[in-house]
Order: structure tokens, then C-alpha cells, then sequence
DNA sequence: GGTATTTATTTTAGTGCCTAAAGTAAATAA
DNA sequence: TTATTTACTTTAGGCACTAAAATAAATACC
């Protein structure tokens, strides 16, 4: 049962504000109030104390006279050196390193080939906090401070106590990563699954805006997949929610890179589709059981220009996906179904298999009104993502910081 | 983004304190403080308004006094008069009514007998105007109100439009039944699933409160599930999520009642283990298709007997069981899986093959620390659990009804 | 039996947050 | 220059909560 609390009115508001103003970009007082359902007195005294905490700055009036008559509206905006966030995207054999600022746009990125397979976990944490002791000397001068740190990891991970439960990218297993970062950083770190923070960016575009049971599935490597509701991942009860990946096709099946057999995965991912395929056909040479994106591109062609025997492996996997979107349809019951990831390069290639599978496998009753459509994907997205959601997790403490030095300003 | 709203503290507290007398019983306006986190001089001020509304009585001081020195204990509690609400459960071939009070006790409950499959959609409704309309005669005297309505059907239905979509109990589709019967019985009309009213009641047991994330599986004719987030349904986005039955165990594998093949309920529901049997075994004649508690109850004892045959048709619909968790747990990763319904008679034969087979299904770290338990059922658990719901949904109507009239009774 | 102590409830005084309405500011239209 | 329009700020008042004080109703102790 939830507690009815005391009334946490202030903090709601003011927080929803400076959301908006993240969300929508500079903003009158009085449009703040009408987005919010808040009166416009209400965010004048708000806007007053986030200017006197540094947070926001007034616009100056635009010269060129905007349109209408009546008193011109004072735009608003989030000062964007208010703090800075940091994201780190961990996949294998590459980390991501990413500087928001606190209007939420990208200030820094860099990429690190790291072979992520052989590091241990105290290797992790070290290397992991070299790089960002490089980023925060190089990268955030001039910011109030450092709010907080998104890690976004492919694989399973436990948001609550911060620790990688497993990754495809690492070796070990059950690293409780984010309150050493904490310790190191003193800020907070949120450790994220990537599907979630891309999912979090999709779900901010005015086209899903409409869409309170979202799913996003994830097709590259392996296979991720995302479920917002009402805009917030559902976790589960230790963060291994939502692996789609691992569910199963056929019981007794393809091996899967899980151990396991028959999961979606082990017909549906890069790693299935190039094993299916480079004993048959002639393609790059390489480590085939980590196709390269040159590798894959090579079979995804091969399909697109009509190669049968491509053809049919990309076909048994739009199959396995159309059974494993089945069932996701009849336990989620989504408005909507998103494919993206490296993968969607070869979705043309699966979607005919894909929807003849589900509408085999369900009576329209349990297809309900649910859209399925593929995504444009780049590499950019979870950070992002982690961006906005570090963003956000921090918003209640930057508040209450710069309540406490309240203008002192101190830099980093 | 949810919009930051106006005080609701006010109504919160007072719904909060409602629902904890109902869940606790009579109690103490200390305590009422101290469970909900409000100052006992709010409890007094709420409950000074809800004595004078009629909702809640103080209990007279108890003769033999409790232990303890000092000023004892003012308990109050719901005045079970207040209102009430009505649960109708809608079965194949079965409707049983139930009248619970304001305090949430059960008052009276009937079964009746009626040959669901064969009525229209206008004789459904005319049979259960025509049950609740006698109900409401008979057993509503002296009850302040008709708060609700709560309608328990088995299948896929709408609550937000109250449309039974589909159910096995009925022979048409998409029947918008609740506005209809809330339009005859002026009170609003909850339309549930069954399976989430027993899942309601399951959770509210303190074995099972510490349970954020609850899958509750029903066996039965057929098989349903409710997934239950924070102790809410998961619905999905028009009402058919949670439909563990339909989903697959193999492509193209047994024909399920739904028309489709390879769902979990054409392996290991009544039907399809008769089915599977009647042709083998020597079992009670009748029709196959629809198996009585009887013939059931005959099969479920060959097994239990050890006879050769109907182990193996168990075991079966325990793999078919295992997958479907297995596909369940790598999707919602919830804290129980809970198992009952009247097919848990059947679920000691099934156990074995289904633990085998969630473990050949997924590697350790998906299977969590997910606990799999069944639990004993009884036909009055989903009517228990819709009026709990009805109620839930009705108090704050309650509330602003009776502070409309503010003391001047009138009966029913 | 009469006080002291303990515990529960009610009353009082004060705070925080919000809104509507009034007042002020800053522009354009006439 | 004045009227009108629109945005923002100030003021006045309300609601809900809490802490602390006051009151109530018991038991414990002498």
C-alpha cells in the first residue's frame, strides 16, 4: 500500500518544470503553468528560486518582435552549466563515453576499443574510472557540478543494488560496479540496460507518444528488448525483465549463446544468422562467432538481392522473432512493438516470415490493436538515452543542492 | 509525463484510512497515524468527518479491559451499512453473485446454473439485470448505498470500455456489457478478469506482501494468469495481456481451443488433458470436450495412482507449463510464480516434468530467485477478490457521495 | 482514597503551498 | 497619446498538515 504522504506539491512542481523546460526548450512563465496545470503565480515564485539557485537564466528579449500584441513573454531556459552528466555505454569490445549538460544536450563523446572480454571486474572498475577521471579533468570545466553517472550495459543488470548480474561484453559475472563509481565520483550512478535507455529516447518521440505499453526490441548481437509502461521500465524484481532474447522458440533447439537451447536469440541474432549462414555461403572471412558489421552487411546483402539459401536462414528467423513477438503480445498486450538495433539492417528480409508467424500463432482477439514497426538505429541512441535518464534520476538532488549553497558558486 | 496536480493529500489520507480499517479492522486513530505516516491529529480531524458522513462508528470501549495503563484506545471501524457492492462471477456454464459490505465481509452469496454458451448478448444482459435486480430485492435492505458492481468473467475483456472481448464462458464477442448494467443500476461497474480478482486476494495475503512483482497462473478448463505490479493488474493496452494460455509452447503443435496451435492451454488445461486421455483410459463418459470436476477428479487419481498413461500426459502438460514459465520469467521476472485453479488438483503430476523443464530453459541468472509455488484454491476466491476491488474502486465515489448528503439517511 | 504517571485524543497555533484576483509592466493598435 | 492586449507579480485567503499544548481517561503507587 502506498503511504500518503506529506504534500510534496513544491518538489513535484518544480521539478516538473524544470522537465518541461528540458523537454520543450526555453519557455514563458505562463505556458509553464498551462503545460503543468500549475497557476502562473505558482511558477513565478518557482521560477524565482531556480533563478536565485542558478539553475535557470531569463532569456533576453528577442529584438525582432515576435508576433501578437500585449506584453511580450520572458522565456526561461535551464542554465545548461547548472551540472553535467556522464554516460558510459559498455558493449563488447567497445565503451562509449558521453557528456550531457544540463538542458540535456550532448556535449562530448568518445569511443574506446577496449577488448572488454578479458578485462576482470576489478580491471572494470579501474579502466572505467580512469576514463571518467579523463572526461571530468578534460570535459566539464565551467560546470556547477557533476550530477550523476549513467552506465549503460548490454545484458542483465540490477538497477536497485548497481551491480552487472550479466553481459555478453565481460567475463564475470555479479559486479556490483555503480556504488564503487559512486564512492569514487561522490554523485549518484544509475546503472541501466541499454534496451531501456534506447527505449526511453523512442519513447520521448512524438510519434510513440500515444503508446503507454511500449516495447522496443533490440536486434545486434543479441537480442534486447525494452518494456516501458507508462514511460518507465519495467525491471522485474532483479532486473532480468524483458529477455526477450532467452525466451523460447523451440524447446530443444538452436544453441543459444546462453548455454541454452532454443531461445529467439539463437535464430534471430547476428551471431545465429552468421553461423546458419558462413558454412553455406561465401562470406568475409573472420570470427564468425562475432560477425563484424562488415560481415553482417555482407549477408544482409546477400539476402536483400535474392539469394535463396540467405533468404531462407533470414526467413527462419523473421519466424522465430514472429513466435517470440507472439507471446510478448499475449503476456504485454503492447500498443506498440518497435524492432531496432544493428539488426534492423535485415528486417526487410524477416518481416514477411515474421507476421505470417504471429498471425498464425494468435487469433486477432490477442493480436488486439497492436502496431509493429521497425526503427532507424545509431549508435548514438543509448547514450542519449542514459543521458536523459541520468537527467532526470538527479533532477531531486541538484535541486536540493543548489538549495543548500544557494549561489555560492563553486565550480568544479 | 504526469501532470504535478493540485492537494489531493486530503482525499489520499482519507481513502488511505478507509482501506486500512477495511484490511485491518477496527482501529485506533494512533494507529491509523502511524500505519499511513499522518499525525494522529489529522486521523481526528478525518475521522470527525467521516463519523459525521456516516462511513465509520466508534466502537463502544471494550468491558474487560485490554492491558496497559493509560487512556485506552477509541477503536473505529467502516460501518459495514455504508454501502456495498455486488460480484457477479461468470463462468461456463455457471454465475455466482455475491454481496459483500462497506467493511468488505461477505453478506450472501448464490449460485445458479445457466447454459452460458447459448445465450446473446442481450440475454446476458437481461439475465444479469434480472439476478442483480432480484439480488439487490432480497438481501440489499438496510445498506445506504449500492456502491458497485464488479462483473468476474473468465477471457478477455476490457475494463476501461467494459467490453468482454472474448470468453470462453460465451458465445459472442465484444460485448460492451459494463456502461449497460451501469446505466440500469446507476453505480459504476467494474469488469474484471477473474484471474486478477483471485490474484488480488492472493497477494493481500501476508505470505505473499512482500511481492512487488506476483504472476499468478489459474489452471482450469482453461488457463489464465494475472500479473500483478505493486499489487495492480498489468492490463495492457486494451485488456488481453496476462494471456499465459495463448501463448506457445510449439509452433504448430496441439489445436487450442482459441483455433490456433502449440498454446500452452492445448497441453496442460481440463480439456486438453482429457482430450489426450479419453482415448487411452478408461474414464467416465461424458463430454470430452467440456470434462466435469468428475471426470477430471478420475483422471488426476489414475496419474496420482501411478498408472503409466496419464503420467505421461502430466508430465507433457508440465513441460508445455515449464516452457511457458520459463518464457514468463525471462519476461517479467517476478518475485512468485504462483499456481492454483482447479487444475492444481492435477499439479503434483505435473511438478517434475515442469522444473525440469524451466531449468533446461533458462541459465541460472534468468531463472533469479524467483520462487514457483502452488497454492490451494476455492470457487469463492475470485468473488472475494471482486468485491475487494469493487470497493477499492468505489470509496472515493463513497466518500464524495456521502459528504454530498452529509448525514441525512436514506435507505436503499 | 488520593495523587502521579501513562497513554490517547483534541485543540491551538503556525507553516507551506496553492489559487484567484488585483495590480503592474510592456508591448501594439487606433 | 490613449486604449487594448498579454504577461508577470503581488496580495489576500484557503486548505491541509504538523508540533505542541491541553484535555481525557485509564492504571500504579503510596
Amino acid at each position: 500500500m502506498a503511504l500518503p504522504s506529506i504534500d510534496t506539491s513544491r518538489l513535484d512542481n518544480t521539478l516538473a518544470v524544470i522537465r518541461t523546460l528540458r523537454d520543450q526548450g526555453p519557455a514563458a512563465r505562463i505556458d509553464l503553468g498551462a503545460l503543468n496545470g500549475i497557476s502562473s503565480a505558482t511558477v513565478t515564485s518557482i521560477s524565482a528560486e531556480l533563478l536565485q539557485q542558478g539553475l535557470i537564466n531569463e532569456r533576453p528579449p528577442e529584438t525582432p518582435r515576435a508576433n501578437g500584441r500585449g506584453r511580450p513573454k520572458t522565456l526561461i531556459e535551464l542554465d545548461p552549466q547548472a551540472a553535467c552528466v556522464v554516460c558510459i555505454k559498455l558493449s563488447i569490445n567497445e565503451i562509449q563515453l558521453v557528456v550531457g549538460d544540463f538542458a540535456g544536450q550532448i556535449r562530448h563523446s568518445e569511443h574506446h576499443a577496449i577488448s572488454t572480454l578479458t578485462l576482470s571486474a576489478a580491471d572494470l572498475e579501474a579502466l572505467l574510472e580512469d576514463k571518467i577521471s579523463a572526461v571530468c579533468t578534460q570535459q566539464l570545466r565551467g560546470f556547477q557540478r557533476l550530477a550523476g553517472i549513467c552506465l549503460a550495459v548490454q545484458g542483465v543488470v540490477s538497477s536497485q543494488s548497481g551491480t552487472i548480474i550479466w553481459s555478453p561484453a565481460l567475463s564475470f559475472r555479479n559486479a556490483p560496479i555503480a556504488p564503487r563509481l559512486a564512492e569514487r565520483f561522490h554523485c549518484s550512478v544509475l546503472l541501466e540496460n541499454d534496451a531501456n535507455c534506447i527505449a526511453s529516447v523512442l519513447a520521448a518521440q512524438p510519434a510513440y507518444a500515444d503508446c503507454n505499453n511500449l516495447v522496443v526490441i533490440m536486434l545486434g548481437y543479441g537480442i534486447g528488448m525494452s518494456v516501458l509502461i507508462n514511460g518507465v521500465p519495467y525491471l522485474g524484481a532483479n532486473g532480468s525483465a524483458a529477455e526477450f532474447g532467452h525466451s523460447k522458440y523451440q524447446p530443444d533447439g538452436a544453441l543459444c549463446a546462453c548455454g541454452r537451447r532454443g531461445c529467439i536469440e539463437a535464430y534471430a541474432s547476428d551471431y545465429a544468422l552468421y553461423r546458419e549462414a558462413s558454412d553455406l555461403l561465401d562470406l568475409p572471412t573472420g570470427d564468425s562467432a562475432h560477425p563484424s558489421a562488415q560481415q553482417m552487411q555482407a549477408l544482409t546483402q546477400l539476402a536483400m538481392q535474392g539469394d535463396p539459401v540467405a533468404q531462407r536462414i533470414y526467413a527462419q528467423a523473421g519466424r522465430a522473432l514472429g513466435v517470440g513477438i507472439a507471446n510478448v503480445l499475449a503476456l504485454f498486450n503492447p500498443d506498440l512493438v518497435l524492432i531496432t538495433g544493428s539488426g534492423v539492417r535485415g528486417f526487410d528480409a524477416m518481416q514477411a516470415a515474421m507476421h505470417a508467424a504471429i498471425d498464425d500463432a494468435l487469433v486477432a482477439e490477442l493480436r488486439g490493436t497492436t502496431r509493429i514497426e521497425s526503427c532507424a538505429w545509431d549508435r548514438d541512441m543509448t547514450c542519449m538515452g542514459g543521458i536523459a535518464m541520468a537527467l532526470n534520476a538527479t533532477d531531486g538532488e541538484t535541486l536540493l543542492d543548489s538549495q543548500a549553497k544557494s549561489g555560492s558558486a563553486t565550480c568544479l
